[in-house]
DNA sequence: CCATCAATTAGGCGGTTGTCGAAACGTCGA
DNA sequence: TCGACGTTTCGACAACCGCCTAATTGATGG
């Protein structure tokens, strides 16, 4: 999916990851939903509370859709969905978030 | 459009200014698209090296679309279109990419 | 005055995307 | 074993979006 640190994976790490600028699109995409930036913008102040129902009765969608948003945020690479048994646990790669803010103030 | 500085106009100033969070996203949509992040990217380079001819010369794509993104990335507060004559001449508005930036910072 | 040129607008076409309901899958508890 | 539950997948639909050509506007120069 998305560059890994290389030295090995830590989760919600925080040191550099490379970002291509087919993946800073990716997520540039991801983004562009409100919805998607709302769930960002929750796990984000949040460090690890987010399972997929509590998203859902914040966000006023179907559990379809939430999936399937979900999935491109994923695809992207700004979150990881770690599955434990029915529960899907969320959380913000904020490595990957770094990367992507200090690409664009790169600019 | 955009909030300006409120202490007077000075183009491509780099002052903060506020960004709504409907305004965030009008300019995430417009990044969101691989032309327009060019765009973007192209005038960030060259500080005011932008007439609209000289956009086509780079992107493989008609004057009308040209011109389509243009006033996307105006309308997102992203850039300054100022008329003379004939030419339309392009300027990055580098205050409110920072802002935007330092808004995607502070999550 | 008219041809030319830069840019915008109008209108339409095709692909993408957000959304949902329904069905399927996998897990857990009774 | 069976039903309930969280999540995902499927199939479809409507809206949106990027793109083009053609027509228009507005300025410049012969």
């Amino acid at each position: 999916m998305v560059a890994t640190t290389g030295t090995g994976e830590q989760g919600t790490g925080s040191e550099p990851v490379s970002l291509s600028s087919s993946q800073r699109m990716l997520i540039l995409k991801a983004l562009s939903d409100p919805r998607r930036m709302e769930i960002i913008e929750r796990l984000s102040s949040c460090n690890d509370c987010g399972a997929c129902s509590d998203m859902r009765e914040c966000l006023p969608i179907s559990a379809a859709t939430l999936s399937h948003h979900l999935h491109e945020l994923e695809t992207a690479g700004l979150i990881t969905i770690e599955r434990e048994g029915k529960f899907a646990h969320l959380s913000l790669r904020r490595d990957v978030w770094q990367s992507f803010l200090a690409d664009l103030g790169r600019l």
